[in-house]
DNA sequence: TCCCTTTTTTGGTTTAGTTCAAATTACCAT
DNA sequence: ATGGTAATTTGAACTAAACCAAAAAAGGGA
């Protein structure tokens, strides 16, 4: 039986929260989801009876394989559906987010097989997010923040955080997206902004956008 | 604010029975929700507190303007859908009612807007049914059910009620879809079966489908 | 170690939508 | 008119998911 979007977003947010290297806390939860911790509480206790996480008391949350294989589900309808309602239904990079986040809970599976079909089986969504093959297999993602980048060097822009529409907007008047070639120029010290060259354009980006800006090698093959 | 789910179903089953001449009567509602007539009652108590239905108790319900509007929207929604589905998405004829059932109450103007677009802004639905425009107005239906078709006439089959997948399979194998030319060879009393002729071929079919297919004089322009 | 702050859980409520069983109303036939 | 049947409403209760306020546990610094 198909679970409630509830419980479907817990366990969303709770593998992603993972993927990032933090740790499922109740709090961060709550945060992520916009709800009370009382509330994070009681859904990770029904959800450890499911057996799809591990909560232990006051330790956060685990998924369990079936809770992950769920998540993997999920975002792999999420992150199509970005890529579908850009490319083929002409939305722009920083209004595929809110949609998506509606409809991938009620796609039927046929549905999902059909934008793949038409995406060509894509592995990455506009912002770069990793999109989860059918048999629950992550493809990789850029991992290097742009702040810890060093001075001098190449790189492409591998992904942008996609949660903050205006932000993204503002990006992409400067053409600061996936697949750009960026060189880092000079870092300010203490959390200070960076500035990037892009061709022959060069930009002073504040910390709280090259936070959320994730890069790879250049040209990796 | 955006009505739930439940609340927009109600509005939309009580339009569909007020077009069909059917009183909206709390067992007709709770038959088409597959509910109990105790959630109808409830139900109307509250639609009828937002204004948006007429419910005299033991009376059954009529639309005001504010809901027959949402109704529309609804509905339009679910015809764009099935079009949508059936055309761009290659779903077959009977598997789209399912699956804009779901996204009807999820897709946002916008969404909506475009498949409109990438449709051509069409005026019926792939089983004949009127889609709603934008501004609430209703294009015109095929009302005369078949078996009230004369003998020797031709018609053009206009629309056939999309709930029962199988059924639609079963015509779809005989070429029995709406904007098929027809005439009605021989009709048995008392209910019985209807012979039709289309093209070359001949047909009889029994009460219960032909219940279901609905007619417009042929090709009128 | 012990306290103090932060995090998490508990307990008691709330809202939406549903059910069942019982009570009520409507309506048709005699 | 009246009585029986069918339709409708009422009332009490349940489930899911949320909240607030208060209690409990964890963890870091002196």
């Amino acid at each position: 039986m198909r679970l409630s979007q509830a419980l479907e977003d817990y366990l969303k947010v709770i593998y992603v929260l993972e993927a990032d290297e933090e740790k499922a806390t109740t709090t961060r939860i709550a945060q992520a989801l916009e709800v009370s911790n009382a509330s994070v509480t009681n859904m990770l206790k029904k959800l450890g009876g499911m057996n799809l996480i591990i909560h232990e008391a006051y330790k956060g949350a685990e998924l369990t394989p079936a809770g992950r294989k769920i998540a993997l589900e999920i975002l792999r309808h999420h992150r199509l559906l970005e890529l579908y309602l850009k490319e083929i239904m002409g939305y722009s990079w920083d209004e595929v987010h809110e949609e998506a986040e509606k409809l991938e809970h009620h796609i039927s599976e046929q549905f999902e097989d059909r934008i793949a079909e038409l995406l060509n089986h894509p592995t990455h969504d506009p912002h770069g997010d990793p999109i989860p093959s059918k048999d629950g297999v992550m493809p990789d993602k850029a991992t290097l923040a742009l702040y810890d980048g060093k001075v001098g060097a190449s790189y492409r822009i591998g992904r942008v955080k996609d949660q903050n529409p205006e932000l993204l907007r503002y990006l992409e008047t400067l053409g600061v997206l996936p697949g750009a070639e960026i060189c880092i120029l000079e870092k300010a010290p203490f959390d200070g902004p960076v500035t990037i060259q892009m061709g022959a354009e060069t930009f002073t980006l504040g910390y709280n956008i090259i936070r959320d800006i994730f890069l790879i090698p250049p040209s990796p093959q």
